[in-house]
RNA sequence: GGACAGGUACCCAAGUGGUCAACGGGAGCAGACUGUAAAUCUGUUGACAGUGUCUUCGGAGGUUCGAAUCCUUCCCUGUCCA
């Protein structure tokens, strides 16, 4: 490893502890081993994993191992980072299902052949409570306690079941287990990992360096991302469905987004920086940002068209171009609330006769504000229900 | 084991016999406006029915003309004592 290298794994990253001894240690010639565990509990991956993903993808690219852990046993547990309930534990099979898309949707960024994967229960399972017991009396309650999350349910008063506590340690068996060198992961994992060191030195190994990453915050502004909170972007989302989300982002999150998920170079992201300062329009940057995002996970050409009908769609309030179709069932007039329902542009009748009454449905450009009104359709109409929902008759 | 507090809609949280499909806030949805699905403001947020019916306040029973509210019992959580 060089200097510069170290550098540049550097970038972007909130904690790195241990990294002269990971510098000197990468000296020796082997290839590091590189820790990242992942949640098999949800397989949509979305652009706040593909931010610890992508570092994990520039060790790769430098020969390191990249030892990939499905938390299958931990999952049985049920991780209580950053959650303020207990997590629903998961079956096996449910767990085998979940993985499998999970490295469907990595192998887009690492090179999986060259990525060495494993399960946590290989060694988990067969863990004699002797043995358990005797990790457990190297750490104290109030070292875990100390942990954000434990605090603030303790504080309050919310439940914390004692197999939660065993999370911390499990984690940090990992590291003993495949020896690791390093372990990456969100900023939130700092004391899993810390706790990991402690843990490899008692089994006299050498500690493992840490380095964690920034939490990409969600597209709400508020939250780090994350699917439960239903503020993130899958990176196998729909390409029109991407762009339209990342627009939906608050204009300050724009240079966060373009140094973590596009790892923009810091002359261009001064740039960005001034030219807003100086009033510019962040639309315009957000628009772009937008795009090159699109662009890195499908392709130029399904960018530019998104990009088409999101200024089409919300700027211009015009139509798009390819509007879901339904043919004609019979001339016969229909109740407006229930054809909305019929075609799965509302939920429920209540609430499609909700967003007509408060003028969210047109038909060809009027507004129709009576749930009860009586529509005879013919070819080329055009249903329009709320911002995006659009349905043409056929 | 004992004492006390609590469990309300997507989340937080008010409500202690009728006026409660349930205050308020968050989130969602829609409208207006705009520079974007940002911000702000307004409306709306159980289901079905052309306006009344059904389901909902931890579960199950009961009292009552009538229960989220009272009683019994069970389950769950927190705090303190042991």
């Amino acid at each position: 490893m060089k200097k510069e290298e170290l550098e540049l794994i550097r970038k972007n990253t909130v904690d790195f502890i241990g990294a002269d001894e990971l510098y000197s240690r990468a000296q020796e010639g082997k290839p590091l081993r590189i820790k990242y565990g992942a949640d098999p509990s949800a397989p949509d991956l979305h652009l706040g994993h593909y931010v610890p993903i992508s570092k994990l993808k520039q060790f790769q690219d430098m020969g390191h191992t990249i030892v990939f852990i499905i938390g299958d046993f931990t999952a049985s547990i049920g991780d209580p980072t950053g959650r303020s309930k207990v997590r629903k534990a998961l079956s096996h099979e449910q767990i085998k299902e979940n993985a499998k898309t999970y490295f469907e949707q990595v192998g887009k960024v690492l090179d999986l052949e060259k990525t060495e994967i494993r399960y946590n229960s290989e060694w988990s399972t067969v863990l004699s409570m002797n043995e358990l017991l005797k990790m457990m009396a190297h750490f104290t309650l109030s070292q875990i306690l100390e942990r954000d999350d434990f605090t603030k349910r303790f504080s309050s008063q919310t439940p914390i079941f004692l197999h939660e506590f065993m999370y911390p340690l499990m984690q940090a068996y990992d590291s003993v287990a495949i020896k690791a060198d390093l372990e990456l992961g969100g900023s939130d994992q700092l004391f899993n990992f810390l706790l990991a060191r402690e843990l490899q030195i008692f089994y006299g190994q050498k500690p493992q360096s840490v380095l964690t990453m920034p939490l990409l915050v969600g597209t709400d502004g508020v939250d780090k991302m994350s699917k439960s909170l239903g503020n993130y972007v899958g990176l196998t989302e729909d390409s029109v469905q991407m762009f339209g989300k990342m627009m939906s982002i608050p204009d300050d999150l724009i240079i966060p987004y373009h140094q973590l998920v596009l790892q923009t170079n810091d002359s261009d992201l001064g740039e960005i920086k001034v030219n807003m300062q100086q009033g510019q329009n962040p639309m315009e940057f957000k628009l772009d940002l937008a795009t090159k995002i699109t662009e890195k996970f499908h392709s130029t050409e399904k960018a530019m068209i998104a990009r088409e009908h999101f200024i089409t769609v919300h700027r211009k309030k015009e139509m798009p171009d390819d509007i879901p179709e339904v043919s004609l069932d019979s001339p016969e007039p229909v109740k407006i609330y229930e054809f909305i329902t019929d075609h799965n542009m509302a939920p429920s009748k209540s609430e499609a006769k909700r967003i007509i009454a408060g003028g969210g449905v047109t038909i060809n450009g009027h507004k129709v504000s009576d749930p009860f009104t009586e529509v005879t359709f013919s070819k080329g109409d055009i249903v329009k229900v709320g911002k995006r929902k659009f349905l043409r008759i056929n």
